[in-house]
DNA sequence: GTTGAGCGTT
């Protein structure tokens, strides 16, 4: 059952592949087996997972053993609901290695070393999930020297790299607007860490909130530093940095507030 | 935890 596309390729001599589009990424091969194997002698299933992420990448591959068999998995299994999912049913054009395959099986064995490498002329295609995987994979990349290597052992399958290669050159503007939610999120707890890195004196319950730092201590605020019930609360320093005008903006919404409390200490306390 | 055009591995 998951014995499928653990043990590689089994035997691509004689098999007419299957590709299967529009499955669900839970889908697994020992969910398509019985649905494909009603139809014919299934030799082989296999699933491209994502090398980073080892999930299903939403396709898969039926091997067959006898092409009217696969023909008819084809009739029967295309546009079929699977797992919510209207699936697509059709023979490969590719193998494995590149290989043209006709009616899902191999035609032709690899193309000649000189000639193009890879024939697989492919309509344009837009890729934009794959922003949700950059950013994905920057996250998790903390030991670049794996993913590094891995990518270079890979290297010169472009669909591995098909990814890959369209954002980073992008230009920033491209960037910023392709960033979906998932950004947002990330960027709406990245001052977290933010505070973190915060000098300690920053950290402290900052009095200073006036617009003059060098008449930080008011006599008020030292005699009694717990008048605002808020007033140190972490989140609300940090909120004060953003506004860059804490006094501006008073609670009850009386500017006049925050300043009355001692107009004249602004200026003659020392 | 999410997503959705397409062609593949130990």
């Amino acid at each position: 059952m998951s014995h499928f596309g653990r043990t590689g390729p089994p035997d691509i001599s004689d098999t007419y592949s299957l590709l299967i589009l529009n499955i669900t990424f839970r889908t697994t091969a020992d969910d398509l087996f019985p649905l494909f194997d009603k139809y014919g002698k299934v030799v082989d299933i296999f699933i491209p997972k994502d090398r980073r992420t080892g999930e299903s990448r939403g396709f898969a591959f039926v091997r067959y053993k006898y092409a009217d068999e696969a023909s008819k998995a084809v009739d029967r299994l295309d546009g079929r609901m699977v797992d919510g999912r209207e699936i697509t049913v059709q023979f490969a054009k590719y193998g494995p290695n590149a290989e043209k395959i006709h009616k899902g099986r191999i035609i032709e064995t690899s193309p000649k070393p000189n000639s193009r490498h890879r024939s697989r002329s492919r309509s344009p295609r837009k890729r934009h999930r794959d922003d949700y995987r950059d950013r994905d994979y920057r996250r998790r990349s903390r030991s670049r020297s794996y993913d590094r290597s891995e990518r270079d052992r890979y290297r010169g399958r472009d669909r591995d790299y098909r990814r890959r290669s369209r954002s980073r050159s992008a230009s920033p503007d491209n960037k910023s607007r392709r960033r979906g939610r998932y950004d947002d999120e990330r960027r709406s707890r990245s001052p977290v860490r933010s505070v973190d890195s915060l000098s300690p004196a920053q950290h402290s319950p900052s009095p200073r909130r006036s617009p003059s730092p060098k008449k930080i201590i008011s006599p008020q605020r030292s005699a009694s530093p717990r008048k605002s019930p808020r007033g140190e609360s972490p989140d609300n320093r940090r909120h004060d940095r953003r506004s860059a005008s804490p006094r501006s903006v008073s609670p009850r919404g009386h500017p006049d507030a925050s300043r009355s409390p001692s107009p004249r200490n602004s200026n003659g306390d020392e």
